[in-house]
DNA sequence: TTAGGTAGTTGGTGGGTGCC
DNA sequence: GGCACCCACCAACTACCTAA
């Protein structure tokens, strides 16, 4: 089956701004455009529309008039062979359909007659009344963003010549064969709504599109083209023209912007209309006209370019206003990241400031001060000594050093009827356990602080309360050794008293013992932990040595 | 003299606490 | 959470004391 012949409106874009039809075989650039399938070659066509982009056509050497048309009788099998002039045009729209290319074309070309008033009712681009109905973009533009303007120019019916008319049909055809109803409607273009005004309306005056557009028409098949008589030309055209309206309004509202890629919708429409009047009326003032003419193409050169310009200020508005919002979600980020750096800075310092406090805390504990004085004093003492040995040997010395060294010690009697002395400091602590309570936890915490106040673990761990040898004890081992029997009968005294006077109550002597036996227990099973540790140890380096 | 009660020692176990 | 340490408690055992 050959392919079917595709009609090409084109605008000339040297000077003239003229429009014109052609056929494929009139595209000369690219170079290979011919010698792809038709398939592809209506794909480059799709992408040449709106797209600026200057072709080379074989075209007749200058038309006569800017309604001029290539000889659209010919057909796939017998395009003209015939070169001719090769003109600088970019490509409008196409189809299938020569009755809707024309159409298109009549529809950029108003008549003369109401040219100069058209003129003086034209207003701004970007005027509200303009945007309206004009089937731009739909969706809000962002804020602070002008609205796209529209190049909607008020068109009128023109005659078209019968000669141009010869054969046309009014289905509108898009590059894709296989959707044609589909694309057919989506290559309803800027112009529709002005032939919309076009055909439906019976006077010359400007027509509102309608709110609701009608329906779209059944698809008509290509084999429907056939060739209709002049004579019903007008009335027939209009109502083909009312379809195609009908078939392309609803889409062509749905459609929103001016720079649709889609070249179906052949945005170049609405940048490229031409106020050309028809050659039919030419004839009435044939100079005037062509200058009006010559004049008309530059402007809609000049607006089709300024519609670009439009766009591209459009687009470098809503680049800024994406900057712009960018910019803001990045200065709130940054303040919101702050926010959090000062959050964490206050607890950093609130970390700090309680470890400070744990530290004094733990720097104030009795206990720990009462033993670092210990140590220190103890220290203190033994070099104390070693220098009154070595440098001092008189006595009033040393009861100088030793007068100072108690008192610095502050150490007092448990028990009045014993020698035993004890640290002050010890002595309160011990007091402060007992006061806690009068149970036998109270009692063995003060009693263990007493026993730790007056001798060391490695003493209390080798000693025993009575001295007795353990029953248990198989071995060959010595009985451990007593404790020194003042300091536990001034531990026991001094337990009976503080009972009797802080809690009232009498205890027996007795009830002491067990307390002073379970610290030495625990010390002692404390120590042999320990040794047993340092074994395992001193096994484990001596089987790493091996 | 001997049987029974008491005191003391030891080992084991489990809970609580603090540190890393 | 794991570990070490401390402490309390219990069971087993034996020496000592005392009354019969």
């Amino acid at each position: 089956m050959a392919d079917p012949l595709i009609y090409i409106l084109v605008t000339f874009t040297a000077k003239s701004g003229e429009l014109g039809i052609g056929t494929l075989e009139a595209i000369a650039v690219p170079k290979d455009f011919h010698d792809q399938s038709f398939d592809h070659q209506l794909e480059q066509l799709k992408g040449f529309i709106g797209t600026k982009k200057v072709i080379g056509i074989n075209w007749p050497k200058f038309p006569s008039n800017p309604g001029w048309n290539l000889p659209v009788q010919s057909t796939t099998k017998s395009r003209s062979q015939v070169q001719h002039e090769v003109r600088s045009c970019k490509v409008i729209s196409f189809s299938e359909d020569r009755d809707v290319v024309v159409a298109v074309r009549d529809a950029m070309v108003p008549p003369i007659s109401v040219k100069k008033a058209v003129a003086k009712k034209s207003t701004p681009k970007s005027s509200a009344t303009q945007k309206h109905g004009t089937g731009h973009k739909s969706t809000s533009p962002p804020r602070n963003l002008p609205v796209e303007k529209s190049a909607t120019v008020i068109r009128k019916t023109m005659g078209i010549s019968e000669e141009d008319m010869e054969g046309l049909d009014c289905h509108l055809i898009t590059g894709e064969n296989e959707d044609k109803s589909d694309t057919s409607a989506d290559s309803s273009l800027d112009h529709d709504d002005n032939q919309q005004r076009f055909f439906s309306s019976e006077s010359e005056d400007e027509d509102l599109i309608p709110p609701t557009p009608p329906p779209p028409p059944m698809k008509r098949k290509r084999g429907d083209q056939s060739f209709k008589s002049s004579s019903d030309t007008k009335s027939k055209r209009n109502s083909s023209h009312n379809k195609e309206n009908s078939s392309v309004t609803p889409r062509r509202n749905e459609k929103s912007s001016a720079k649709n890629s889609d070249p179906q919708i052949l945005t170049s429409l609405d940048v490229n209309i031409v106020d050309t009047p028809p050659s039919s009326t030419t004839k009435e003032n044939p100079k005037r006209v062509q200058d009006e003419q010559w004049t008309e193409l530059v402007d809609a050169e000049f607006h089709g370019r300024n519609e670009y310009m439009d766009q591209i200020d459009e687009l470098k508005k809503e680049i800024s206003f994406l900057n712009e919002q960018i910019r803001n979600s990045t200065f709130d980020l940054e303040i919101e990241r702050r926010d959090f750096d000062d959050r964490i800075s206050e607890k950093d310092a609130t970390i700090l400031r309680l470890q400070e406090e744990v530290k004094s805390l733990k720097e104030m504990n009795p206990l720990a001060l009462s033993k670092s004085l210990n140590e220190g004093l103890v220290i203190l003492q033994s070099t104390l000594e070693t220098l009154t040995i070595s440098q001092l040997n008189s006595e009033q010395s040393r009861v100088q050093l030793q007068s100072e060294s108690s008192r610095r010690t502050n150490k007092v009697k448990l028990h009045k009827d014993y020698d035993t002395t004890i640290n002050q400091n010890e002595l309160a602590i011990a007091v402060s356990y007992g006061k806690s309570g009068s149970k036998k936890k109270d009692m063995s915490k003060m009693i263990n602080v007493i026993m730790e106040a007056l001798w060391d673990r490695e003493f209390m761990s080798k000693h025993s309360l009575t001295g007795k040898k353990a029953p248990t004890d198989k071995s060959n081992n010595p009985a451990k050794e007593a404790l020194p029997k003042d300091d536990v009968q001034a531990i026991t005294s001094f337990v009976v008293e503080f009972w009797a006077t802080k809690h009232k109550l009498a205890i027996d002597p007795s009830m002491v013992h067990p307390c002073i036996t379970s610290k030495l227990l625990g010390e002692h099973t404390a120590n042999k932990s320990r040794e047993k540790l340092v074994v395992e140890d001193d096994d484990d380096d001596q089987q790493l040595q091996q």
